[in-house]
DNA sequence: CGGAAAGTTGACGCGGGTCAAGGAATGTGG
DNA sequence: CCACATTCCTTGACCCGCGTCAACTTTCCG
């Protein structure tokens, strides 16, 4: 009894690409049932990461991507005089580590924000595979496009935009990517600290805190710590709305 | 005679990847000559562009990459409430038009900056010939690994940095990048207006002529207008030291 | 020569950084 | 189970870097 337990549990829990509920936002979007298997065969899944470790630093030799099935990932690098700057966080669904396809290392560090589920594509394989699955070559291009329009809409974001406009944004890219992973786009918990997110946002801490106090007197948001509940998320749209850029509706990454 | 001279200015004038000198910064970098003969059939090369002419603009179907033998781009997106953005600047051997790997339409524009000789790889054959040339492929991932790396830079100065400290950053990197074309580091054109340079450091077009005037002062530059003289660049790279991150060198794209 | 665009320079004020103190949640050892 | 430390977050007071406004100069171009 305790066997056919033993091979039940084997065969429910064998995850792979096929059963990946995230798999039209990851990689193997629009791959065939036998491309996937192919794509299975190249992936490497570990036993889930905890807080505070880490998938690469900078200068680490670049040797994969990691998609995040369940949890999140910060990006970061270090300056010369050793202050950190967030780069970006890592949500389920997503993809981590393309500033290593630039050069032989890494130019960032990425590290485990919650208890994580992460897939490692080493590069060496998936160029392989590309070289034979065309659909994959091309939804890599795809998702790297998408990283680097991502990039763009944050320098337009820290360029030009208000603290203000910044966590509003911010807020609303999260609820975005949420929703489209089926979570609900009102109600979540932030994975990162405020120290986090006043970094990414080129705001200092005291900044953020002071402006989630003045969302929830304004009825726009419930704040209690990393809990937040959206209230108003169409006066968060206006908030943003002259940071979108005009034909292509704001698609983050 | 005249027809002599004719087929003589014919040869003389054939332009390909195979005798272009910036082929080891663009795509054909590490390419046999065989692989380049295919790689220059799939490029089209038109007659010098002017001033004010655009290459794709948001919204136009994403149709392919643009990479620059003379003269330069910039590329901006237009904000919802009409404002321009302006996301980077394209010099002899670096590509443009990568945002448009990530949907079927461009986010950004590209426009030239001054007269200028453009090579156009459609998105298509270049997919296809990807698909026969490895190297070419991994060249691809390359270029775009590392236009990343150069937006997360530049994502690091618009987050922390001072407006002295982004000022001395942008010289150091088109000074970088000119060296690396073979032109002289230490004297050049801006192809680029004040306002241009303010908006993209995210700084107002005072504040950018208000620098180079100090800088002209400290003896760290000679400007007169768009002729820029690198005086003192030890005490440049001094002022961005605290924005580089510590293992690799600042490879900006 | 005239009008527009680009660049410079000065005066002023505000958004948000910095500093400082305190509260709330979580961990730690006795 | 309770003192105590530590980390994370909040709130208030102050002030400075840089944006804004305005006036002027220089260059460009028809």
């Amino acid at each position: 009894m305790a066997k056919k337990n033993h091979t039940l549990n084997l065969d429910d829990l064998k995850v792979s690409c096929q059963n990946c509920s995230l798999a039209d936002l990851c990689l193997p979007h629009g791959m065939a049932q036998e491309e996937l298997e192919q794509l299975d065969d190249i992936v490497i899944r570990h036993r889930p990461m905890q807080p505070g470790q880490h998938l690469f630093r900078p200068g680490d030799r670049s040797y994969a991507l990691y998609a995040v099935r369940a949890g999140s990932l910060k990006s970061y690098c270090i300056t010369e005089d050793g202050e950190e700057q967030v780069l970006g966080f890592t949500l389920p669904g997503e993809l981590a580590g393309m500033d290593g396809l630039g050069g032989d290392t890494y130019a960032s560090a990425s590290v485990v924000l919650e208890t994580s589920s992460i897939c490692e594509l080493p590069f060496e394989r998936l160029q392989s595979l590309c070289h034979v699955l065309p659909s994959l070559n091309r939804q890599m291009m795809k998702l790297v496009g998408r990283e680097i329009t991502s990039d763009q809409h944050m320098l337009m974001l820290l360029g030009k935009r208000s603290a203000e406009e910044r966590l509003a944004s911010f807020l609303l890219s999260l609820s975005t990517r949420y929703r489209s992973r089926g979570l609900s786009p009102t109600e979540f918990n932030l994975p990162m600290s405020r120290q986090d997110i006043g970094n990414y946002l080129g705001l200092a801490i005291e900044t953020v805190s002071r402006l989630f106090a003045q969302f929830q007197e304004r009825n726009i948001l419930r704040v209690n710590r990393r809990q937040v509940g959206i209230v108003d998320l169409e006066t968060l749209r206006q908030m943003v709305e002259p940071c979108v850029s005009n034909p292509s509706l704001s698609q983050q990454a």
